[in-house]
DNA sequence: TTGTAGGCGTTATCAG
DNA sequence: CTGATAACGCCTACAA
């Protein structure tokens, strides 16, 4: 991959009349280098434009400094997308300090089952950050089996054993339920998020914990405006009577709120509403949600700090974090 | 990076009992192999799950089958601008087919100056898709001096010898300036982009070449909404009876349009304003902009494009590319 | 069709 | 402090 022939450590080695070894130790800032060769060496490694070859090193050290942030999710979603924005940045607040790379991969549509998994276990990477799985993603097994170090963002569904963090969503979506109920709601219906995700099956356990008859009034939607406007809408069609939704994200709520409008219900006075995410959404409905908060740049900002510590050896770690979520009260309820 | 011991050709290759180039033949789909020797390599590589080494493989080959996309700008920033989104996605889908990883890197703040470009250099990758230069960038320079295949994407400032792929930016500024022109306008200004890339400069230069005076009412913004804003003060502050104004981007005309209508100004019957990119915000404006379109998702694909013919050794290539710009009228003109 | 042997550019372990 | 020398895991002529 370099133009003609890249100068080796060789080359440099003969061009500063030292051996292999000397140079090496240069490079790698090892003691026990007279400073006179570490001049002659410098002096030659700049001349020659030297710039060490990362598959060689690898190859010996076994370790790349670098690791992969995989989004297990189609590569042309993930920027419109202001969740992963946040882990991303997160991820990267957490490595500061850290002298690695940071590689950013995404399912491609048109590759083979197996490319992003023999990627990241052929050695490119250090350890992953694994983000976005849906049940049955057999990546993160796959990974861990092959003795890549891995952390999840968000709680596997398939109970494999691998370590996370993720963000409280049981506790969450309790106290979502509890607020509506202290505050006088009787007739609680919930619009509960995919349930092949932690997230989405985790809001609506908490939901259930907390609610009097808990199989009841309970629509599914996608993390989508559209899905929650639609999910509203049968939720109102089979039962009337409800006076308090839990939308397991603020991007649903979004959508039950147009519904609502659509249908001459007033929030909070017909019907009380509770979000949960405090995205930036949240703030610009009219009115504004109540919702339940979780720092998603914390999020990544702790899997990436797990993952590093992981890497150290500074064992032991606990396997899986959950990071406290809050009920923010706005005008919604 | 391996749990224990990654299993090793040779280990694939007593356990199959054939040789290690057997193994490796099968591998790499290379014809000459036994239908009998095949099976037992399959059934052997499943057994003890091997993985290729690839830096090992990178090594002797000096390939490792993926290309770069290299963001010249803070990581934190990348994903809450949709310019880059649509880049992605270009790149993306310009890749389809080509059996190589993307990998996105970003500079880190707190990386030193060389670690980028080691990396790159280092033989990570066997390309890199260049965006966002600014001017003095001294990045694609080294690449292409240490033989790395790159193409960018926009028009490099520095006058480095580097293939690009950019948007006419000369000829859409022109036909912006052309069409205030003849719809009647006399008093022309603009409110020019950052001089330090060249999408500001080409825009500026598109326009000054087919203004009267071209020297004459020019104040300059980066790529913000309250730039827009505080830049189209100025121009009203110093010449109050311009009846043209044109916005080097769309977020620059938004910001252009609030202080007009804070003046009192009437958006066109006033004053007759044109943006640049025809994005998103230019149809969610009041009124909705006039603009020239550039399409920032093929810019992607076609560097790209560009870069894997590089690769592929499919010469002579055009040094670089220009996308077509074309203007869009709406009523804000 | 298969096996043997040499080398890719580093690091690391030794003696000197 | 410095310099040989043996790996690291794989590919690729070349020989069988």
């Amino acid at each position: 991959m370099r133009g003609s022939q890249a100068p080796t450590l060789e080359a440099v080695a003969r061009v500063a009349g030292v051996s292999r070894s000397t140079v090496s130790r240069v490079i790698n800032n090892l003691p026990g280098v007279s400073k006179r060769a570490k001049l002659a060496v410098d002096t030659a490694i700049a001349e020659l434009r030297y710039v060490p070859n990362q598959a060689a090193r690898n190859l010996v050290t076994r370790r790349t400094n670098s690791i992969a942030l995989v989004v297990s999710e189609r590569g042309d979603r993930v920027f419109s997308d202001p969740f992963f924005a946040k882990i991303l940045r997160g991820v990267y607040a957490g490595m500061t300090g850290s002298r690695r790379q940071l590689v950013l991969l995404m399912d491609q549509e048109d590759r083979e089952d197996g490319a992003l998994e023999s990627y990241l276990c052929g050695g490119h990477v250090d350890g992953a950050v694994v983000v976005s799985l849906h049940r049955g993603d057999p990546l993160p097994a796959r990974l861990v089996e092959a003795g890549l170090p891995v952390v999840l963002v968000g709680r596997p569904l398939s109970g494999i054993k691998v370590p996370y963090v993720d963000s409280d969503n049981f506790t969450g979506a309790a106290a979502a339920a509890r607020h509506l109920i202290t505050t006088g709601r009787r007739v609680l219906a919930t619009i509960a998020g995919p349930q092949d995700m932690a997230a989405g099956v985790d809001r609506l356990a908490g939901w259930q914990a907390c609610v009097p008859e808990p199989a009841e009034r309970v629509a599914y939607s996608d993390f989508s405006v559209e899905g929650g406007a639609r999910a509203m809408a049968e939720l109102l069609a089979e039962f009337p009577d409800i006076d308090a939704v839990f939308a397991a994200a603020d991007i649903i709520a979004v959508g039950a709120l147009r519904t609502l409008a659509e249908h001459g219900k007033r929030v909070p006075d017909d019907i009380a509403l509770v979000g949960f995410d405090d995205s930036v959404l949240a703030t610009t409905t009219a009115p504004q949600l109540t919702t339940v908060r979780q720092d998603v740049e914390e999020l990544g900002r702790t899997t990436t700090w797990h993952l590093l510590a992981q890497l150290a050896g500074d064992e032991p770690l606990p396997p899986s974090v959950l990071l406290p979520t809050e009920l923010v009260e706005r005008s919604s309820t």
